[in-house]
DNA sequence: TATTGTTATACTCTATAACTATA
DNA sequence: TATAGTTATAGAGTATAACAATA
C-alpha cells in the first residue's frame, strides 16, 4: 500500500500539514493586533522586493498588494524604498521592527508545533532537501537574514509591538 | 550550509510549494464556475463527515461551513445525510457528480505540475512518508475512494459539469 | 506601447451573535 | 448544560477598472 505516492496523496498531506498552522498563526496575529492578510505578506518578506514580485508570488492583484503594504508601512514594519535603476519600482524592505515581529510570529507559530517536532533532525533534512528539489531551489538558497535574527523571542512580548502607527 | 534544517526553512519551502498551486487552482475553479471557497471545501471532502469536523479541520466558523455546504449542495456536489446515532449531526457526503468534479480539479491542478514532476518515484515516496510522519498519519491511511475514482478525466470536460443547481 | 504602482469601488470570503433542535 | 447546525448581519480580504508615472 506504500509502493507508490500519488500526486493526490502528497498534496492532501501537504494541505493537512499547512492547515495545522492556521490556528496558532491566527492567535499570534491577534495578539499582535495585526490583520491576518498583512501577516501573510509579512511572513513572505525577506530581501527587498518589488511590489509586483509580491503580487506574482502570492497570486494577488497589484492593487491588493498596495493596500497590504500600506498597512504594514503604517505600522512601521516595512519601508518603500526606491529602486536605483527603475523609478517605477518600489522595493519593499523590512524595518528592524518588522523583522522582530516576523521572528516573534515564527516563534509563536512554528516552534515546537507537533508536525515539525515529530521529525528527527535527519528526517527534517530529508524533507527540506525534497521540498527544495520540488520547487527547484538550491538548498540554503534563502540568502542571509537581514535583521534581528533569532533574538526577537527575548524582546518584550507583552507590549504593543505592533502599534498602529 | 545543509547540515541542519530549521523550522523556518521547512515552513518557507512548504509555503512556496503550496503557492505554486494557487494559479492553476483558481483557473480550474473559474472554468467550472465554482467559487474558490467552495472549491477548497470540496477538495477536502472524502468520507462522510459532520459539518463540525469540516469547521475544525479547516479552521472555519460553523456558520461559514453552513454557507459553503449550502453552495455545494445547490450545485448537486454534496448531500447532507443524517447521522444514524445523533440527530443533530449532518454527514456531508460527496455525490457522484461531486466526486467527478473533485477528480477533474485534481487533474487540472496537480497533474504534471512542476513541483511534483521534479521528484522521482523514490523521492515522492520519501516525501509522502515524511509528511505522513509529520502529521501523524499512517501511510495509506486515506481510506478507499468513495466514487468515480480516477476516471473523471475521460468525462466530458467542456460541458456545464458544475451547473448551478 | 508596456509596466509599476495607486485610488476608488464592488465583490467574495469569513466571523459574531442570536437562535432552534437535539443530546 | 453543552453541542450541531442555521440565519442574519457585519467585517475582513481581494479583484476590477480607470488612472499617473516611468520605461
Amino acid at each position: 500500500m506504500s509502493a507508490e505516492a500519488t500526486d493526490r496523496e502528497i498534496v492532501d498531506l501537504l494541505i493537512t500539514f499547512m492547515e495545522s498552522f492556521k490556528g496558532p498563526f491566527v492567535t499570534a496575529l491577534e495578539q499582535l493586533d495585526l490583520p491576518i492578510s498583512q501577516g501573510h505578506v509579512l511572513m513572505r518578506l525577506e530581501e527587498p522586493i518589488p511590489m509586483s514580485a509580491i503580487a506574482k508570488r502570492m497570486g494577488f492583484d497589484a492593487s491588493h498588494v498596495t493596500a497590504l503594504i500600506d498597512g504594514l508601512e503604517g505600522r512601521g514594519l516595512i519601508e518603500r524604498r526606491p529602486d536605483p535603476h527603475d523609478r517605477r519600482i518600489k522595493r519593499i524592505t523590512l524595518t528592524e521592527q518588522g523583522a522582530a515581529i516576523q521572528d516573534q510570529i515564527r516563534n509563536c507559530v512554528y516552534e515546537g508545533l507537533p508536525p515539525l517536532a515529530r521529525l528527527s533532525p535527519d528526517e527534517r533534512i530529508q524533507l527540506r532537501n525534497l521540498l527544495a528539489t520540488a520547487i527547484d531551489r538550491p538548498v540554503g538558497g534563502h540568502g542571509p537574514r537581514p535583521f534581528a535574527c533569532g533574538d526577537a523571542a527575548s524582546a518584550p512580548a507583552d507590549q504593543e509591538l505592533a502599534a498602529k502607527s
